[in-house]
DNA sequence: CTGTTAGCGCCTTCAT
DNA sequence: ATGAAGGCGCTAACAG
């Protein structure tokens, strides 16, 4: 076996309780003592037991974190910043992937995190009170990216003001037939997206005195093929579109190809709007709204870090987001008259 | 604090060596006895602690999962199948991300897996003999994906071989200036793909008798992005190629789209053929190797619990790949004359 | 089939 | 500034 404690206690001549508190930079300990011991440990090759630490101390240095799918583009960036932070931060990361709703049950009625984590991340879930209550049963700081919740830590953005501003845009443009690609409200997954975003295009429609109208708004399911699908019902309403937004990047991807095969022009015929901008809306020219994603993720791990160091109240972080204009975005083919005749 | 193994014996009745026996499902315990102890255990909504049953037993129940960069589509998809696996055998997943050459380099010296998990599965990375040896000081199963090490297990695909029937796909197709899209073989983080897709690539030209080409390797670090700027180059040769053989799905959408944007047609001009079957392959109409990704994932987890349940010896598995023909290749032009006249 | 009793390796008072 | 000693909560012989 590996070395131990008291074996780097005997080569330091120190007690086992002073290369504790060596090894771990409490105050205290004369410098010359600390640096036998940290020699002897070095020597040794050793590292302190997390188990045996853990089990003393009552804390565990570890992150439950929680992602619907890991292998969507959003949840793999968020989960790549949160563990950037924690392995800075010496924590370990606990992954747990829901990937269905009874995988979701399995968790939030297992809670296999419990006892092993000193808090809890979770990404983009719409929590119902029973997955709430669960959370708060395990007594920790809980952190929630996407949504708010009273008691717990939340890094967001506003994603009904940013979808608004998405669609105002397309309005400024002259457009006034403007489809909404979407999520499923229904999901059985419960996003937060699909509710917010769908809102704030509803809102922004309604601000400018344009009635709502439910033929417009297909559903995508946040994938390339269901904004492609979606797309194809779209321009088979009698009056279609002249431009779409879409609640994510890679719908709006599979909008502008479907609009392509269909032989028409993007932005001439339909213009698009997507939402992330994902890593390849520049590439493929796409407008769309800019969050923070990796920057939410990042923050709200560090604010878990700072609630167990400091024992922090819950706070809500509220990030900006940023309308990038590019090329499938233009004026309304319809705008160009009331341009020409001098409106 | 929450029910200790101690508050079920009392309110069942019998020893804690009974408890944890009975919750354990180990055998040599009466059933009546048994139905006690979980209803208490039950009823006091006990779970044992995770921490003291490992320092007790010394198993931790915990794999190791090291990826390069959790944001990439292919390793998404592993470490998906990897928790699934693993949820789903009660082990918990440690994540480590190393994401640049300093992560890796520290991940490799400070081995922050050690003394917490009970195996460790590295993905894809091309381990130099220093991190082998890393990685047998632990003393645990160790899986690599990927590649193949001696000692260590392995699940992976013949990616020299796969690469060769995509390029003898082309040829059969009657191109013979067939151009390379690959990944950079002297990247620091050194993935294994670059070296034996790029080799099976050059096996198969010279195999038909076609020297290699240097000018038509070009560089697309599996990206979309660098699939773009690679094929742009290729595209300035003096004598274009009429194929390209991208070791990526990615980097072939991104050559797919500046051959479009230079006014060329995709297959008609210049086929292409990627690597991988990724999710949208299909959407894109683009030929393919089809690799079982998440297949391999969880064929190496799998791998691992079994060497951990039953101590059996490394085992090196190679998957089948498969060629999927779809739209993006057709014959050469220059083949067409020749069917034409009778050839 | 069940109970007793050492540890597992560390942290943390409490002394000194 | 350092040491001694009692847990932390469980597992794993060993008895019986």
């Amino acid at each position: 076996m590996s070395a131990s404690i008291e074996d780097v206690a005997k080569r330091a001549g120190v007690s086992i309780a002073t290369v504790s508190r060596s090894l771990r930079g409490l105050p205290d300990v004369a410098a010359s003592t600390r640096d036998r011991v940290v020699t002897a440990a070095r020597e040794l090759d050793y590292v302190a037991s997390p188990f045996a630490a853990r089990l003393a101390s009552g804390r565990s240095s570890t992150l439950g974190v929680v992602v619907p799918f890991i292998n969507r583009w959003f949840f793999a960036e968020v989960l790549g910043a949160v563990e950037t932070v924690l392995s800075a931060a010496g924590y370990d990361l606990l992954l747990h992937n829901l990937g269905d709703s009874d995988g979701r049950e399995r968790f939030f009625s297992m809670l296999p995190v419990r006892k092993r984590v000193d808090a809890v991340l979770v990404v983009s879930l719409a929590l119902s009170d029973y997955e709430v209550e669960a959370l708060s049963s395990l007594e920790l700081p809980v952190g929630v990216l996407g949504v708010k919740h009273p008691g717990l830590f939340s890094v967001r953005i506003d994603d009904v003001a940013a979808a608004r501003s998405a669609v105002r845009h397309l309005l400024s443009l002259g457009h006034r037939r403007i489809a909404l690609i979407g999520g499923d409200t229904d999901d059985p997954m419960r996003f937060t997206p699909p509710h917010h975003r769908g809102t704030g295009y509803r809102d922004a429609l309604t601000d400018a005195g344009i009635d709502v109208d439910p033929a417009l708004e297909g559903l995508g399911y946040f994938t390339v093929a269901g904004g492609e699908a979606a797309m194809l019902q779209l321009l088979a309403l009698d009056e279609r579109p002249t431009a779409v937004f879409a609640e994510s990047d890679e719908m709006a991807y599979g909008a502008m190809r479907t609009i392509r095969r269909a032989g028409l022009r993007v932005p001439y015929d339909i213009a698009v709007v997507g939402f992330d901008d994902h890593a390849t809306a520049g590439l493929l020219d796409l407008s769309t709204v800019r969050q923070p994603v990796a920057e939410q993720g990042a923050l709200l791990a560090r604010g878990l870090l700072a609630s167990l160091a400091h024992d922090t109240e819950p706070s809500d972080l509220v990030l900006d987001t940023e309308l990038v204009v590019r090329g499938s975005t233009v004026p309304a083919a319809s705008v160009y008259a009331q341009v020409g005749s001098g409106d």
